[in-house]
DNA sequence: CAGTGTGAAAGTCTTCACAGCT
DNA sequence: AGCTGTGAAGACTTTCACACTG
């Protein structure tokens, strides 16, 4: 369906309207433009036609785009038809919070399984997982054919479980140790470290 | 300081320079390069060089950024020279991680209060915080002079103790709830939501 | 001679503005 | 009338490549 190729960054906003999108299907709307969700996302109006211009028409000429017409699409081209396991490295506060957070279910994704090294942690419980051994972890991936890892461990094993990961047929991170891990060019990664965030706003304020 | 007005998305790099300037001074070395540290973040080292020039000039030819002196520089522009208070609203899951994360301490911040509207919560203790009423937390703010706030309150609530927190003084947020908060022109926002990362991610995946 | 700082060139991304459809 | 889809223009960002310095 990509035309051409797309760019990243044009990627990187379509969840953006997805989620904008839900947000409107909650209050019962049944159509939308450009404008509307611009507004929304505060966002230019001309940028979201040019961003899905590049996966096809979806719109209506003086109607806007149908609400969930355009989710399905989105959804579609995202990957999102399906639901996604994944698995969580590292049992500690980041790793529990996240096992937990009750927002990945409804949005494409399913936590199967939280892994860490501690033997007092190992076969205790994080809500409704067990723990494993991160020595299970190879086997339990390559089992259930797992592609996509969070990583939730101090900044010192990062790399060290990204390589085992990695190994073991995982094929995107979300890392949230603050450290830049180094992955083969197949492999993505993306980032979350609040601290970065915090740093980047404190430059603005007095 | 800044010679002209700097981009923002410059602005957004200095924290990742001086996160790796922070790894690489734990080993042992005295001086780095705009190569290394390209190398390292999987950048290039131009961009490395002409973001810095925006600031001055902070390198010797030949030699290349002594590493403690490069961090000082940023920590300066990055006004962290200061400890900055932060308070969580919400003392969920996430509100929770978070307060008991121990990243911050050493990038300059202090989680100083944490908020929730539960009875149930309130009183109760996360760490070695306890729990306040949300409704105390405009005299703390004002008491505290308090700029910074992380949310971290469902989706449905997000805005209206965004909104809370702005009308008491707070001055940039960092905002862990999936939504998209509307706040005046001299309030900044940044936005943590993993799931944002991980549908960008299955993009790519087969 | 290794490595910075920087104009100029190249490349990328966003906005404009309007033809054309409903 | 209202709103999309899109070339072309404009703005912004990155990279190049080199004069210069310790």
């Amino acid at each position: 369906m990509p035309a051409k190729r797309v760019p990243d960054i044009v990627v990187a906003r379509l969840p953006l309207y997805l989620r904008a999108l839900s947000a409107m299907q909650h209050s019962g709307k049944e159509f939308t433009s450009s404008q509307e969700m611009a507004q929304w996302l505060g966002i230019s109006s001309a940028q979201i036609r040019k961003d899905l211009s590049h996966f096809g028409e979806f719109g209506k000429q003086g109607t806007g785009y149908s609400i969930t017409g355009l989710q399905q699409k989105l959804r579609q081209i995202l990957n999102l038809e399906r639901e996604w396991p994944i698995i969580i490295i590292g049992a500690g506060n980041i790793g529990s919070a996240i096992a937990n957070y009750p927002g990945f279910a409804h949005r494409g994704f399913r936590v199967c399984a939280v892994f860490d090294n501690d033997p007092r942690k190992i076969g205790s419980h994080i809500g409704r997982y067990e723990v494993y051994d991160v020595r299970e972890l190879p086997t339990f991936v390559r089992r259930h054919g797992i592609q996509l890892a969070m990583i939730a461990v101090p900044a010192e094993s990062a790399q060290e479980v990204a390589d085992l990961a990695i190994a073991a047929g995982i094929k995107a991170i979300l890392n949230y140790a603050p450290i830049n891990l180094s992955v083969p060019d197949h492999i993505r990664v993306e980032n979350i470290d609040p601290v970065l965030h915090l740093q980047h706003m404190t430059y603005y304020l007095a």
